[in-house]
DNA sequence: TTGAAAGCGGTACCAC
DNA sequence: GTGGTACCGCTTTCAA
């Protein structure tokens, strides 16, 4: 061995500060007998260079024993990019579901070896402003910008200095990218599958006339599944609710008084399913022998354990969180996924209401 | 004005690449006319350096002007440090406290301008190897790691690179920071409201022994209270159910069948209590009137909703995680938060079963 | 009060 | 195949 290995030092030969200094490629280096840069093209497993197996082994054995980790900043620095992407929301614990819309956005984004910055703004736009300022300044890749329910959004400023992917929200008369529940194909299904069972007075409980798509898009479903089957629309049986258990229980004893009672009920959502039950129960009637019941949510610890339990149609949130981000580094990995608002379908999920 | 503006060009005054180059504090320097580091001084609000005021405001408007962004890689790379904070956890979504705790975590590091960088591991070991490798590359400032329930957990390897902080979870023999919900003192206070409502014989419906402390020092608690009341503790009453509700309904049914029958019920948990509703109902005695029901954890989408609301014991998950974070921060900004493990309380949630 | 300059730790091009 | 080196954008002395 040549003495040359000691001159290996950083170009900046200057006297580092003492005590425990990180490791870094030089001292991997020095230890491998190679230069920085080949350290980087072994970690970086560059196949625009061939290194010696045996040389790979040293420099991957110095690593071992010094503990070297790469430093992300630097190499983001360098290279422009940071495989960090922002992830915010407007809760992060409102419903059980904006957990699971996280959880499908994470798990993608570890398939393509990505970290989430996520924040929460609880839909104060100065936080929204601030929050995407700060990971613009982390330069993270892209941005998703997502919602605990399905609704229409003003995007906060320059938000779109880099992609952006929206889940479970639109902006109006824009054409971004966004991952979405298709309300109308629930609503249509809920319906198919009681027209299925045989009933002809499905009744819906439906939550106050808003712009927001579960309940224009759900209702559409709801008449599209009537005239396929031949089935007339009556507005008698649709009654409007407030969106909870006390809704769904006036809701249900209306209906359940008139003159020909529906057969089947069909909920906004499983709280209106569960105040239903008990307008049913109240009447003497049962579920789903004199009257089926169909949710729609899927909120686990409701309709699970309602008895009998719920037959509902659940949203797709863990899909669109996963969808969103794996659409999203398609996107930046060149690919054209592009723009353009992509319906995930809401499943029905079989129980013994109907 | 002179013409030494054009002079003032990055060290490399090397052609960049064309195109939308990101804006640097160098186009800020030359269009404030002032030199780079006078700008870092500024945008830092630096103390050591006094900046003239209109100095200040001309570098404020070139920022505004050019729409400049901080790049935290590069500062971070600089300084050493990085205003991020890793946060891993076993579970995000399997329940909807899970996101309790992510979102205290949030608001605290938010308060305090940090980040945070969320894993979610499933407890695999070799992703949680894998994710503290990959948080350690970013240089994250220090590290939560979590857990959905109350455990003892052993900490991924390297981890402690940089200070933790456990969060519902503990390290068995050794004095970790740590931040969990005190399931005695919760136990307890249950208890002790139950005595104060008159009761005196008070059924307690618990977990299978296991070693975790929901299971233990609930049981403690309740014993606790016993004692200061001067009550005696009764295996009879103590009854052991899958925590669950079917294991509420058995076990609810055996105690009432006893000679002596409780008056109380204390449940491990909601979803015990919502069994122990159903037996009590199916006796033909009611709740709180003939028996009273005390539940624990306030899965609030159960307990509030279950007739008559169920009163219960809350586990502090939102302050676990704001808590978590801000000891964490305090402990890096200087403080000596330091070790131990806090015991954060178990409010009592009341509803109108007791 | 302001500016010059030395790096922070990598990346990647270029030469040998 | 390997090494030399310029440079990413910012922080922070040190001088002026």
């Amino acid at each position: 061995m040549s003495g040359t290995t000691d001159d290996r030092l950083p170009p900046d030969g200057a006297v580092r500060p003492r005590g425990e200094r990180p490791v870094t490629m030089w001292d991997v280096a020095r230890r491998a007998n190679v230069s920085q840069s080949t350290v980087s093209f072994v970690l970086n497993e560059s196949t625009s260079v061939r290194i010696a197996p045996a040389t790979r082994e040293r420099v991957l054995a110095a690593v071992r024993e010094l503990g070297y980790r790469r430093n992300a900043m630097a190499a983001g620095l360098r290279s422009g990019t940071s495989a960090v992407i922002g992830f915010v929301t407007d809760a992060i614990a409102t419903t059980p579901f904006a957990g699971q819309v996280i959880l499908g956005a994470q798990d993608a984004a570890w398939d393509k070896r990505h970290l989430l910055l996520v924040v929460n703004t609880e839909s104060a736009p100065e936080v929204e402003r601030q929050a995407v300022a700060m990971l613009l300044e982390h330069r993270v890749r892209a941005i998703v910008y997502s919602t605990w329910y399905h609704r229409p959004v003003t995007l906060p400023a320059g938000i779109d200095e880099v992609p952006v992917m929206l889940v479970n929200c639109f902006v109006p008369d824009a054409d971004l990218p966004a991952v979405v529940s298709d309300e109308r194909q629930g609503g249509r299904c809920a319906t198919e599958v009681l027209i299925e069972r045989g009933h002809r007075r499905i009744g819906f409980l439906t939550d106050a006339e808003t712009a927001a798509p579960a309940t224009t898009e759900r209702l559409e479903g709801y008449r599209d599944a009537l005239g396929d089957a031949g089935l007339p629309f009556e507005p008698d049986l649709v009654h409007v609710v407030t969106p909870d258990q006390e809704g769904g229980y006036a809701g249900a004893l209306a209906l359940l008084a008139g003159a020909e009672r529906p057969t089947a009920l069909f909920c906004y959502n499983d709280r209106v399913a569960m105040g239903a039950y008990a307008a049913i129960g109240e009447r003497g009637l049962s579920v789903p022998g004199d009257v089926a019941v169909m949710g729609f949510d899927d909120q686990e610890v409701i309709a699970a354990h309602l008895r009998p339990p719920l037959s509902t149609i659940a949203l797709p949130h863990y899909e669109m969180g996963h969808r969103g981000i794996s659409r999203l580094l398609d996107l930046l990995d060149g690919g054209a996924a592009g723009s353009g608002v992509e319906r995930l379908p809401c499943p029905y999920i079989e129980r013994a209401s109907v």
